[in-house]
DNA sequence: AAATATATAGGGGTAAACCCCTAATTTATA
DNA sequence: TATAAATTAGGGGTTTACCCCTATATATTT
């Protein structure tokens, strides 16, 4: 499944890029289709070109000028969902680990790592969506795991805030007469907004409401 | 007595699915006749192929969509007894080395671990029928000898593998005729599977099938 | 051998979901 | 300010989900 992967390479050090991209190179199903030197050139960069180029991954330096590994995460995750960004630092924090998972990175890799590791990683995010090294403490994984909510403080997806809160409760499995009463609106209103929710992100039935949830992280799963 | 050892290689990665397989062909008397993505694979597998392949080790991963390697062990061991099944991990956590024990479990080896250690493991089990690592500290083996019942608890994913393809499908967004159709059974059975299924987990209505298997790992979350 | 679990399938009814449609008011944005 | 988007609400029809029930064959477990 895992054909064809388009990367970008976003760190200040020109050195550090460059080895990267030499390494990547030996592993044919991997392309480097961009470097940036920190967050605002990726996030301008693909505001230009989303239409042009298709990325994937991109490998994401925390420590960096102008805005910072998370900002940009945090930034892109809302404005390229399909996006997966992968952690990339010199330090082996917790901290860190914790702060660029909250922004909705897929995993996290360390520099001093092997090339194969990195590859790995690229692959597993595309194939699971997430990649925690071993060196990760179970427990935080575990944490991580249970408490992957992000409530989006923003439009996050395509979705307005009042749609998230009946994605919300459609996931709690209430019907929508009790959406209704609960929102003190008509039930024909929640029937209205689930039906729009549907076209908007092309789902069948509400089960593909409580996926997308799933996915977008609108939901905390339990 | 270590002649023509048959071994199943149980992983959702396929790196390191192709990595074992290579590594093991280094050593002709283990043939790797089979590998799998996840737990639900190698179940229905063994259960279309027993008459036809003698299976003798699993390597089994325990981190697995579908279906972990703790619930694939349990429920290999009550129908498969005489297949010896060895733990696959990247972590090294007594928890997930205690709960492979408990579900049946041989031996636990780490990805990490090299090749060598994984031959002598495959052999060892064979001989001996369990093998521990040199890490796992003693009072644990002692543990493991005194206590060396295999205490198959009950079916852990509560859910039977018919009812699991069931809930992948309506995660699917499939209606139950569509399911019908997919399975080749009749429209009613699919609704007193489910109707069993909602019963069995507690839930209310699809939705609720739907955020089970998303808790229990039974879908993949793209 | 008996009890239990699983997989299968059907009858029948109610409520909800689903899928069209229109349309008013408010809020945000160009 | 004009336009667009969001929120609200309703009419009406079809399909599906949901919730009872029974029942048989097979497989597993005790």
């Amino acid at each position: 499944m895992s054909s064809e992967i388009n990367v970008v390479i976003v760190d200040d050090q020109k050195l550090i890029r460059q080895g990267m991209r030499r390494m990547l190179e030996d592993h044919p199903h991997i392309q480097v289709v961009f470097e940036a030197t920190d967050g605002l050139e990726i996030v301008n960069w693909l505001q230009e070109n989303k239409e042009i180029i298709r990325v994937d991954v991109i490998l994401m330096d925390m420590q960096m000028p102008n805005m910072d590994g998370w900002e940009a995460t945090e930034v892109l995750v809302r404005s390229h969902e399909n996006i997966k960004i992968i952690g990339l630092s010199s330090y082996d924090n917790e901290a860190f680990v914790d702060r660029l998972m909250k922004s909705g990175g897929r995993g996290y890799l360390l520099k001093a790592q092997e090339i194969n590791e990195i590859v790995d990683a690229i692959e597993q995010v595309m194939d699971c969506g997430y990649y925690l090294s071993d060196r990760v403490p179970l427990t935080k994984i575990q944490d991580f795991i249970n408490n992957s909510i992000v409530v989006p403080s923003f439009n996050t997806s395509e979705l307005t805030s009042q749609e998230i809160k009946i994605v919300q409760l459609i996931c709690q499995e209430k019907t929508s007469q009790e959406i209704a009463d609960i929102l003190f609106i008509q039930r024909k209103t929640v029937e209205a907004h689930r039906d729009n929710i549907m076209s908007k992100i092309k789902a069948r039935n509400m089960v593909g409401i409580a996926m997308y949830a799933v996915k977008h992280r609108l939901v905390k799963i339990n």
